[in-house]
DNA sequence: TGGACGATCCCCT
DNA sequence: GGGGATCGTCCAT
């Protein structure tokens, strides 16, 4: 992918609904023991202050702390007693919102993706690699470890890319939620085969 | 100090 | 389509 450009610190400032539909189509770019791994955002979710299915909803603690900071950093999280997921935190520090990453279709060392999930992987399709919030943290070696990483360095970051289309995004209620049901802050891209359901 | 539960995934039917 | 795995976080005792 020669040429792309990381976001700059501003494209996270902005409102949270705004970066998650613009996150769509950019690249995700995970650096792993001198390996670039790489996979093309297709699906994301809003999680805004004032909204009951945001971890944030409850005030400032030492779990969601991540969230408060500066915009552009990563917000991992570990739940289920299992699984992590990814988020893109927005907005100026201080303020509690974020993007989770739900769902991105591979494009570059999909055979490390494909051993990062061996165990579990072994005979399924290439779909069922990235197509869930857990599934792409697995395939990218992002855990709890990488809590709090600023994107705008080297080990996890994203690639700008030509906006999509609005004729190709399509809006949903999010996913897996019981509060905060209605809003329609669930972004992905139409007819793409990772998207999760 | 304890218990309820979760922004999920996988395997089984 | 349903349930079990599995444990950190948070709030109520």
């Amino acid at each position: 992918l020669p040429g792309l450009k990381k976001l700059p610190r501003s494209f996270y400032l902005r409102p949270t609904v705004v970066v998650a539909r613009e996150l769509l189509g950019k690249y995700l770019v995970r650096i792993y023991k001198g390996q670039r791994l790489i996979g093309t955002i297709v699906e994301a979710e809003a999680y805004c202050e004032g909204d009951p299915a945001s971890h944030s909803y409850i005030g400032r603690t030492k779990r969601n702390d991540v969230m408060f900071w500066e915009g552009g950093h990563l917000y991992v999280y570990f739940t289920y007693g299992m699984h992590f997921c990814a988020n893109v935190v927005t907005r100026n520090a201080g303020i509690g919102e974020a993007v989770l990453i739900r769902a991105v279709e591979p494009v570059q060392e999909i055979d490390v993706m494909i051993r990062n999930r061996r165990a579990s992987h072994s005979k399924k399709s290439a779909v069922e690699l990235t197509n869930g919030p857990a599934k792409l943290c697995q395939a990218l070696c992002i855990g709890r470890k990488e809590n709090g990483i600023d994107l705008l360095g080297k080990e996890v970051f994203i690639l700008d890319a030509p906006r999509l289309p609005s004729s190709s995004i399509r809006t949903s209620t999010r996913i897996g939620i019981t509060d905060g049901k209605g809003k329609k802050w669930r972004y992905f891209v139409k007819r793409n085969g990772w998207v999760s359901r």
